[in-house]
DNA sequence: AACTTGATCAACCGCTGACGG
DNA sequence: TCCGTCAGCGGTTGATCAAGT
């Protein structure tokens, strides 16, 4: 990795680029700018911030994790359903599927994906059949009725498939933590339990950037 | 207690398509 | 039409932490 700075003509051929994890000052003055001037061009963006970051990491950075509607935490069993649903349809279209979950962003939609399900599915062996099964099967189940699924339904509706029959196994594995059944559970705040594990947080962060004035 | 292994996730890379000159 | 720039996407990597031995 690192070979070469980033393709797509989005690098800049500065050498003093900055790589790596995002410092908690770096995170202040990008939340900073995009407060005081939005979004822009994202390139000219990070050289007016003063930031030493292509604009392709700045967009990613603030995509992905200082929006403030990201939404952090624990991938719901609602969520998951939805994921595997639009997933059978679509495939690895995780934009796409993202775009259906408020506040999740494709990159954490890919990471459940791959470090959860897909690496269970690999264990099962077949993939193909599966998908569009369990995905009919979560269909009849979410768009029939207006009843949102605990976990444990979640898992007994896997497990209902031939493929899936061996999903209650993923439920020591999936930790649904503080998952709420609710009409409107999607859009259900980050409880703060979920990120004080982490010495600093965005929620740290605003706060801090309306105090900063602007 | 020390070491190994596995899981997680932030961040990177490379590619593609859209757009404007 | 061609070319350069940019945003966005999906795949991959590597650091970190937790669990297991």
């Amino acid at each position: 990795m690192e070979k070469r700075e980033s393709s797509g003509g989005s690098g800049s051929g500065d050498p003093e680029v900055r790589k790596g994890p995002w410092t908690m000052e770096e995170d202040l003055i990008l939340i900073n700018y995009i407060a005081n001037h939005g979004e822009g061009v994202w390139n000219s963006l990070a050289k007016s911030a003063g930031l030493k970051r292509t604009g392709k990491s700045c967009r990613l950075r603030w995509l992905n994790y200082l929006r403030p509607d990201v939404r952090r935490g624990n991938i719901t069993a609602e969520e998951q359903l939805i994921i595997m649903e639009l997933h059978a349809k679509w495939g690895n279209r995780w934009s796409k599927i993202a775009k259906h979950l408020p506040g999740r962003t494709d990159n954490e939609i890919k990471n459940f994906w791959r470090t959860k399900i897909q690496k269970y599915i690999i264990k099962q062996g077949e993939t193909t059949t599966v998908r569009s099964q369990s995905s009919e099967i979560i269909n009849d189940h979410a768009t029939s009725t207006s009843h949102v699924l605990n976990t444990q339904e979640t898992m007994e509706i896997y497990s209902s498939t031939t493929s899936y029959q061996h999903a209650n196994n993923m439920d020591h594995q999936l930790n649904y933590g503080n998952y709420v059944p609710s009409s409107d559970s999607m859009m259900m705040p980050l409880s703060v339990e979920q990120s004080e594990e982490i010495g600093w947080t965005v929620d740290d962060i605003w706060p801090m950037h309306l105090f900063n004035g602007n």
